[in-house]
DNA sequence: TGTATTTTGAAATCCGTTTTCATTTTCTTG
DNA sequence: CAAGAAAATGAAAACGGATTTCAAAATACA
């Protein structure tokens, strides 16, 4: 099994792309320290240790790293696309707080499976999906409560 | 069980909004003839009968639907916005074919139930959800079969 | 009606994302 | 270790869908 450094250094390599320092730095911050940031919420984080690199940079890495597989790309409604990093290609979905920003994670297998059976009756040929649950998490739940007149 | 036409204009009523031949053209029409249609799209449609209606109020105005009930808006992940008639606050989620825009819905109560388990075992209230299958439809999936060298 | 209030349509603005372009860096080959 | 070809960089501009601005028009209510 080849941890993330090495996964992206072949995928530069068999695209012809360019070891550069900027991408080092890029990757190893991105796996260190990313859940859910924003491209402009990581460009922010890094830019105290390297103000040199540019946003432009950052977002076209953060797109090589989805294309490669290291990285997932996801959209939570806000108008804002976020980055995570893609361990090994293991799926999951998400909850999340529409209180405080909070998202927590998970994974459900009886749901893939139902999701399956659903395309199979619809003749359709599953590649991917999105599984969403907004809400409230138990502290944003209880204070909303606390807070009613 | 009040019609969506009764409910916009209880709804204008209610807010103190005014009751514009605009407001009532556009209704009818999207009422008539959406399903998952971006208000470029539905602007684009409307134009033909009514060319003297604007953008902006075609925008402002499928947001009212969304806000009082009868209109529900989606994101397919294409970034643009889509909205659907939402009859009688009933829920359903969509499976999308990435190749042709092909849009089927469906509901599935045993998954629905299960999202509520999800939720319950990480102490997380739910308010809304999105699930969308991603893939080909049977049509496209032929069709990039027989396609293949 | 008169008049306060809201709505309208065109255009401008917003804001996250993506691209452009001149310059710099990397990589290959002799 | 050059040099030349190719690719990457950073700043700024452009993009595109969503939203807002604003002066003129329409509506609702007394
Ligand atoms: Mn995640
Ligand atoms: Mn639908
Ligand atoms: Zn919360
Ligand atoms: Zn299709």
């Amino acid at each position: 099994m080849k941890n993330q450094e090495e996964l992206f250094l072949d995928f530069l390599a068999r695209k012809r792309l360019k070891n550069t320092s900027q991408r080092m730095i890029i990757l190893k911050s991105f796996l260190r320290q990313s859940l859910h940031l924003s491209t402009e919420d990581f460009y922010l984080q890094l830019r105290k240790k390297h103000p040199a690199i540019g946003y432009a940079t950052v977002h076209r890495t953060l797109k090589l790293f989805a294309e490669c597989g290291i990285a997932a790309e996801r959209n939570f409604g806000d108008g804002q696309t976020r980055f995570e990093v893609n361990y090994d290609n293991e799926h999951h979905d998400h909850l999340v707080c529409t209180g405080c920003g909070k998202i927590i994670e998970f994974e459900n297998r009886q749901i893939e499976q139902l999701q399956l059976d659903v395309a199979r009756t619809h003749n359709f040929f599953i590649k991917d999906h999105r599984l969403e649950l907004y809400g409230l998490c138990a502290a944003c739940h209880a204070s909303e409560a606390s807070s009613l007149s």
